[in-house]
DNA sequence: TTGTCAATTGTCAGTCGCTGACATTACTCT
DNA sequence: AGAGTAATGTCAGCGACTGACAATTGACAA
């Protein structure tokens, strides 16, 4: 079946998102040039790009797998949960499966590094943000299909995503730039940002909501 | 007060605006080159460069002045209205005050084409969402302030301003991309967007609440 | 095993976005 | 009118990225 072709290609792939992986978190993601990539995993320019179309894909990729994730595990939710439900719980079960998941291409610990680099970084916060849009459109129709509404008359499914992945955005902002790197950390403010959505869209905004120290 | 060298400059920085748009939106972003812009103003490239950061900042000097309005208008707000609440008065304002504020830069109906291709292009989406950025955060203070909840404790004014903005940035990619330019339909949409997202987190899914076609 | 085919890679040249350095031009102000 | 400063042009160069073509290397049949 797996060619000797096949590993090989997965193998300098690999190689080439840990050495990236590295130098990004070593020298930044800007002082790093593609040719130091390259030159690291032992191959020409030429081919790094025959693998990622751009820089910033290297960087993201492990984000990309991880969303991926997110969108077929949503697909496997009960059909008659509310979708916020569903997505809330799919959270979950991508914070499980997460160093299963990324740990054949790359450690948790240099993951969690890496985010923080993606989130000091300007050019890798906005491509992270592009990452989700394809999410949100991919959610948003399969939220239609199982609600039976029509996306193209019914603003809720994408309004809906919207609202979920600009939160979830902004919450990665905060655990990027806590300076505590540790899973646990993400996953709990995270999960405390989902769940203060009702609670910011409610009428009553008086007292301590609290409780969500980084 | 104003010296000629003063009006010079807002007057080639104008100029580079509208070449840029010109260019843009009857070539597209990508096939437009910097020199091509600079030429069409007769400045050399370096004077160009002078002016903007890069490319994508004269494409979206528009948006960033419209979205810096929009966060004056929000401090203006009565100070007792609920942050939502606001932030809707502050989006019927600023679409009010649009042609008006952008009018002395681009015409309306130029403003509005080129949104259409920063819709269309992936990299002017991006960065187009780096500029929400800087507002989300900027917003998310100044509800902290307003409310007097500690931002750094409850996660209540980031997570608002996130799917505040998500939902608008959603609205954004529906309008540029349904092939209606025209300001009524912007502004509809957009309102659609925002007035679901109590609905599209209610309990109550059932029925058809679609009325937004495009 | 060997030879053919196709996939992968390296090399090279070139474009485009963008920057630093320095000389030149153009306004301002006395 | 002339000194001083701000704006601009020129040039050289880096890094991301691409197309074209040649060289290498697995795959697979004879």
């Amino acid at each position: 079946m797996t060619g000797l072709r096949e590993r090989k290609k997965q193998r300098t792939r690999d190689a080439l998102i840990r050495a990236a992986h590295e130098l990004f978190i070593t020298q930044g993601y800007e002082a790093t040039t593609v040719d130091q990539i390259a030159e690291a995993v032992e191959v020409s320019q030429r081919t790094f790009f025959r693998y990622f179309t751009n820089k910033e894909e290297v960087a993201l990729f492990v984000q990309g797998m991880v969303t991926g994730r997110f969108q077929e595990a949503f697909r496997t939710r009960p059909i008659d949960e509310h979708p916020m439900e569903s997505l809330r719980h799919t959270l979950d079960a991508t914070w499980d499966g997460l160093s299963l998941a990324i740990g054949e291409i790359v450690p948790l610990e240099l993951h969690m590094k890496m985010w923080q680099v993606i989130e000091m970084t300007p050019a890798l916060v906005t491509a992270n943000l592009r990452l989700s849009l394809v999410m949100e459109e991919k959610l948003a129709m399969e939220i239609a299909r199982r609600t039976g509404v029509d996306i193209d008359r019914d603003p809720r499914p994408r309004v809906l995503v919207a609202a979920f992945a600009g939160v979830m955005s902004a919450a990665g902002r905060q655990v990027g730039l806590c300076g505590d790197a540790s899973l646990e950390t993400a996953r709990r403010v995270t999960n405390a940002y989902v769940d203060h959505l009702g609670p910011a869209l409610s009428a009553d905004w008086s007292r301590d909501h609290g409780s969500c120290t980084v």
